[in-house]
DNA sequence: CGGGCGCCTAAGCGATTGCTTATCGCCCAC
DNA sequence: GTGGGCGATAAGCAATCGCTTAGGCGCCCG
């Protein structure tokens, strides 16, 4: 029994698939499936089995997965406790929905950590339904996304939905649009056009767009990009396209409805299992430098360029 | 970091000695000592220190302690959940002072057991040092011994101490005896006799015998034995001796202040983290079934036979 | 009823674990 | 100064871990 195979098997029952928990520990599945064998070697208890949709616990299972997972949040709270004992640089881990991670989220961490001393901050991009078991896990410290219910949410940054074409998109002279005027579009999205619970993905699910219309970029910024060659219409952020705006790349359609003011938010566990460097973020992001720094990024990163998916990136 | 290595961290801090948790865990010293270096290595932190006496905790070490225990508890708690959902037998996990181990806890664990449905009982002769340890660290679930201080104790069985020699030894026919004239004594214990938290051990302690004179046999019976021969003086459980007084193999002295009356104790973490067996033993205590079970070995052992020394014996 | 999704097994690999015995090094006590 | 107690280290070994790729098997859905 080690502590590998109970962090699989608590995150396999808790996603109730051995394939997202693989995605999430970024291993092959096979390296989750293994892990659990062995467990249920060990405990002589199947502990999860298939059913026709997901995962299933046995009994042994069910009373297992509170132990377990506690174990292995004690195993990071364990090195957290020497590190600090030992004046090394705190770590503070943050997930993000792929478009606050592409925009919002590195600025943020820059200003945090450029004022809060020794920091080693890392950033990953995951999906809103991954986000609390990352953060019950202690995968990672701290979520920023959409509120997550069972876990304490903060507002950190409004911002409106737009949606944009091209010039010579066909929709781009229309004076007046219903939003079901969009379902059958062609849609140029991010990760997060794919992640049903964030509010780019809920637009989308509104509409009942077709999966085949759904083109799911590696970043917003390439999304756009193809909305510019008029491949599409794409969901926008307000302040992140002005400047393309401007410069008559893209326009955004005058949808009924439009533009959507929607809540980005910050997600940790309850402040007395939150990491100390979990807090200080917390709490800067109620000053003035966190809000300038979120909202620097409007036009910084041109519209053709974007960062590979990579499922976490290091960054110092 | 694996569990290993967190528990042989946790017992060589708790035990102040890396010799003492390699015992303790029935292993050599160096695979102690080389868990311990990798956990050294893994944490960036020495954790522990030597010192003149004994090992010291680093801060880092100090905050490990915790953690590390409570990993190793629900480690155990789990097998435990896992173990009782399956409908497997329970396991019970008794240990006791060398002289409780040898007369009292077979039998009483032996009619526990028949009584008490599908039971795995295993049972372990350890020090009074190291039972609170066993016990908090749960490689343990019930301690028969001393009482405990930072424990649930309750007192178990009563049993008059005297002390006895050979028939043709030297203090054999002596009408009246104070304590302090057998300080000079050949003194033939068992390994009880060599714990000075134990009532045989705190009686030599109190009359200053020295080193030299105490001979440590492998059970009390042994030492009976070797009193019976002549060979000095040994520590006597009344109504254990009894029938070899009878036989005039022994005499007991007529030492002022004997029979010292004494009473064991069963110990255990408390009610709310104490495993079910544990509790039902505990329970079991009160019945007049056990106290006729631990009452019954009064001859069943011939002197002349005793169990080798093993560290921990198991039994079905 | 075929295709595909999702889980499991197999095979193989390098690194680590966990243990041993033997030896060294330190420090205190005699 | 010199054992002896105690911890660390070395060397060596079998077993396990943790991961990979490749392929099989059951099952829902089209």
């Amino acid at each position: 029994m080690t502590l590998t195979q109970l962090e699989a098997f608590v995150l396999v029952a808790r996603l109730g698939s051995v394939r997202a928990a693989a995605r999430v520990l970024g291993v092959s599945e096979p390296a989750v499936s293994g892990a659990l064998a062995a467990l249920r070697q060990h405990l002589g208890d199947p502990l999860v089995e298939r059913t026709p949709r997901g995962m299933d616990l046995t009994p042994g299972g069910q009373r297992l997965v509170p132990i377990a997972s506690q174990m292995v949040n004690l195993a990071v709270e364990a090195e957290d406790a020497i590190r600090r004992a030992r004046g090394a640089p705190e770590l503070l881990r943050v997930v993000a929905t792929s478009t606050v991670a592409e925009y919002v989220a590195r600025p943020l961490l820059n200003a945090f950590t450029s004022r809060h001393g020794p920091i080693e901050a890392t950033l990953g991009v995951t999906t809103a339904a991954e986000m609390p078991v990352l953060l019950t896990e202690r995968l990672a410290d701290v979520g920023l996304g959409p509120s997550l219910t069972d876990l304490e949410a903060k507002p950190m940054m409004r911002y409106r939905l737009v949606v944009v074409a091209g010039k010579r998109h066909g929709l781009a002279r229309a004076a007046h649009l219903e939003l079901s005027a969009l379902a059958g579009q062609d849609w140029l999205v991010d990760a997060s056009g794919a992640d049903p619970a964030t509010e780019i993905g809920m637009l989308l699910s509104r509409l009942r767009v077709p999966e085949g219309r759904i083109r799911v970029f590696p970043s917003l910024s390439a999304a756009w990009a193809a909305a510019a060659d008029g491949e599409g219409v794409a969901p926008g952020v307000a302040h992140l396209v002005a400047s393309d705006v401007e410069r008559g790349r893209l326009v955004p359609l005058p949808v009924a409805g439009t533009p959507i003011d929607v809540l980005w938010h910050v997600n940790a566990l309850g402040a007395d299992r939150r990491s100390s460097v979990a807090t200080r973020l917390w709490r800067f992001l109620d000053t003035p430098h966190a809000m300038q720094a979120m909202h620097r990024a409007d036009g910084s990163l041109p519209v053709s360029r974007f960062r590979p998916p990579v499922y976490v990136t290091l960054w110092s």
